[in-house]
DNA sequence: ATGATAATTCTATATTTCTAGAAATATATT
DNA sequence: AATATATTTCTAGAAATATAGAATTATCAT
């Protein structure tokens, strides 16, 4: 993923609706969710959802599957992960963090 | 750190400019850059680059501290492991990607 | 065919963001 | 005091985003 591509993701994920939205996906698991569903679940008007999964599908964070009437969304898990990956790597260890960080100031683990 | 404050973060990433910055001050160390160096490395307009950079410090993701005329910046490195580790857990881990992934896709660890 | 359901596209408005030159501020040097 | 250096604030225009109602498309059921 270039710094472009990685950039794009990390906007997308920069909106507290969408990160919401991929945050449903992610509990609804390897199942996804309808857009109706998240639209309940959320209560986010229709074309707003729309727009917010549209973009998060365009820079693959999530992935639509249709079936009839319903289009099911999936969070694009390696994705994600190689965002988090990105950030650790690219960002955080190369002589610092992993190595400074002697308390675990990170949350769980 | 909230979803908001998160999305917050994940914002000011989601952008070329910032993210280049972010990683010139990581390259940079603990030893921290000056905004005059950031201008330089990168090529960015003044105050261009001070806009962003004050972008970034608003949510937390870089620290300045002033020596006389020069205003060191560095990068907050335990927001980035926070939002890495995040991204991980509360997006990825759950019922998915770390069980589901059984090559590891994810470069180290 | 008609009606219901699921979701998108169209449209418009409000708001934010990006960009960078010009002017201003703060500090150091002579 | 005058000048140079480092950086910010002001300003403004262009572009992108967010929001949501209304209209539209697609599919299913009767």
């Amino acid at each position: 993923m270039s710094l472009d591509e990685m950039a794009g993701c990390l906007a997308e994920l920069g909106h507290p609706t969408r990160l919401q939205i991929l945050r449903y996906l992610v509990k609804s698991g390897h199942a996804g969710a309808a857009v109706g569903d998240i639209q309940e679940a959320l209560g986010i008007p229709g074309s707003t959802l729309s727009h917010h999964l549209s973009r998060m599908v365009k820079v693959g964070l999530v992935e639509q599957v249709r079936e009839s009437r319903t289009l099911h969304c999936f969070p694009r898990f390696e994705v994600i992960e190689s965002i988090a990956n990105f950030l650790m790597e690219e960002c955080c260890v190369n002589e610092a963090c992993a190595i400074d960080t002697d308390d675990d100031t990170s949350t769980a683990r």
